[in-house]
DNA sequence: ATATTATGTAAGTAAACGTTTACTTATTAA
DNA sequence: TTAATAAGTAAACGTTTACTTACATAATAT
C-alpha cells in the first residue's frame, strides 16, 4: 500500500479508481463517501477533487473505465467457423464469462457484476451500455450459427425469436450470478456451483431448441473448456 | 393526503410504511433520508422516533412487513392435481406473479421486486426469507408433479435436479424481471413484453424437459390465464 | 538561478445527516 | 375535574456529507 509520494496525473487517477471502484462496488453510490476513497486510495480528499470534478463524474468515469474492460472478454469468439458447435461454445463462453472469474480479471469481475446490478437499480445507463456491447460481439456469429444449426438439424425452428434465446440464455447465467454474489448461495440449489452450471447450460441448451442428439455430440464441458482457454489465451 | 391529524399508533405506523416503502424501493436504504420520509408520511421527523427506534429498525420492519403480504400469492396451488398440466400451470403462474402486478397489488408489486434486488446487493437476509417462503409453498405439489409427468411420458428424466429445474425456470423470470425495471427495458429484446414472457414460457418449457407434445397440449395460456384467475379468484 | 506549472494537503465551508430533547396537545380513566 | 398517558412537534444536537480555499512543495522550462 507504501505508494510513490508523487504520481503523474494519470498514475493517481489510476490508484484513485482502483481504490474507489471496489468501495462503489460494495455499497453502491450513496452508501460509499469521498472520505472512504481518500482514506483507501491514500490521498486527502482535496485531490479527489483535483482529479473528479465530483462524486458522481468520478461514479460515472469508473464505470466507462469497467465497461471497457467488461467487453473485451467476449471478442474471441469473432474468428470461429459458424455452426452448432459454435452456437455451443458461444454460450457455453458466456457462462463462464458471466459466472467465473476470467483469468487475470479475478475480482475485478466481482465488482464489475456489483456495479451492473446497481446500475440495473439506479441508472441503467451503464448496465444498456454493457448489454449492447456484449450483444454486438455476439450477434453476427450468433445469427449465422443459428442459421446453420437449423440447416443441419440440430437446432428446432422455434417461435422464439433468435436475440431473445440469447437473451434467455444470458439471463439464466446473469440470475445465477445474482444469487451467488455472497459467500453462501441465496438459494438452496442441490449441488455445488460448478455442478449447478452444468445444469443450467444443459437447461439452456434444451430451452434454446437444440436437439438432444446435438447437446450429447457438442456439448462436453472439458473439450469446450479447452477451446475456449485456447480462444482466451492471446490476452 | 390530508390525514387525520392525530391517529392510533397502529394506524400512523401504517401510514409511515405505506409512505417509506416506496422511497426505499426506488433509492435503496441510504439513498433515502429520515426528512425525506417524514416530508412524503407529513408528520415530523420526530416522529418517526417514537415508531421506530432508528432507521434501519424501520428498514428490516418494512422488509419484513413486505415479506408477509408476497408470500400469500402462490399459495393458491397446493389444492390443485399434481400432475403435468398443474406443473404447467405452477410455472406459468410463477412467471406471471414475478412478472405481472397480481391483481390489487399494482405497484406494491414494484416496490417488492425493488427491495428484493437491494437485498441481494446489501443484505441477503430478506432475499433468503422471501425464496425460502416461495419454495416452501411450491416444494411439495412441484414434486408430485415432476413424479407423475415423468410416469406419463411428458418429461425427459433429466440429470437436472427436481430444485433446479424450479430454481432455473423462477430466475429467468426473475431476470426478465429486472431488465424491466425502468420503463424502457434494458434490453432490445424482439416484441413486446407479454410476448417475450410468451418465449420465456416455451424456452422453460423446453428448459426443464417437457416434451413437444406435452407442451402443446398443456402450454395454452389463454387456458391457463382463466385457470390462473379462477384460482386466485378468492382473495 | 528562477519563474512556472502541476501535485499535493491542512483546514476549512455550508448543508444534510440520523437522532434527541424539551415541550404541547389530544385522549382516556379515575 | 383532573391526573395520567400517549400522539405529536419545533428546534436543536453532534456528526458526516460533498466540496473549497489558501497555501506548500516538487518537477520542469527558461
Amino acid at each position: 500500500m507504501t505508494e510513490k509520494a508523487r504520481m503523474s496525473s494519470e498514475e493517481r487517477k489510476a490508484v484513485i479508481i482502483r481504490a474507489a471502484k471496489p468501495l462503489f462496488a460494495e455499497k453502491g453510490f450513496n452508501g460509499t463517501s469521498i472520505r472512504d476513497i481518500a482514506r483507501e486510495a491514500g490521498v486527502s480528499e482535496a485531490l479527489l477533487y483535483r482529479h473528479f470534478p465530483s462524486k458522481e463524474a468520478m461514479y460515472r468515469e469508473i464505470l466507462a473505465y469497467t465497461g471497457r474492460l467488461s467487453s473485451v472478454a467476449l471478442e474471441g469468439i469473432r474468428d470461429l467457423e459458424p455452426g452448432t458447435e459454435t452456437l455451443v461454445l458461444l454460450i457455453y463462453t458466456l457462462f463462464q464469462v458471466i459466472l467465473f472469474e476470467s483469468p487475470g480479471l479475478e475480482d475485478e469481475q466481482k465488482h464489475h457484476e456489483r456495479l451492473l446490478f446497481y446500475s440495473l437499480l439506479e441508472e441503467d445507463s451503464y448496465a444498456r451500455m454493457v448489454f449492447k456491447k456484449m450483444f454486438d460481439s455476439f450477434h453476427a456469429m450468433l445469427e449465422e450459427s443459428v442459421t446453420k444449426a437449423i440447416k443441419n438439424g440440430d437446432l428446432a425452428k422455434l417461435t422464439v425469436s433468435l436475440e431473445n434465446r440469447f437473451w434467455f440464455a444470458h439471463h439464466l447465467a446473469m440470475a445465477l450470478n445474482l444469487c451467488h454474489l455472497s459467500d453462501k448461495p441465496v438459494f438452496s440449489y442441490a449441488g455445488a456451483k460448478r455442478d449447478l452450471v452444468e445444469e443450467a447450460l444443459l437447461f439452456t441448451f434444451r430451452g434454446i431448441g437444440l436437439t438432444e442428439g446435438a447437446i450429447r455430440k457438442y456439448y462436453k464441458s472439458e473439450a469446450l473448456r479447452a477451446r475456449m482457454n485456447a480462444i482466451f489465451k492471446k490476452e
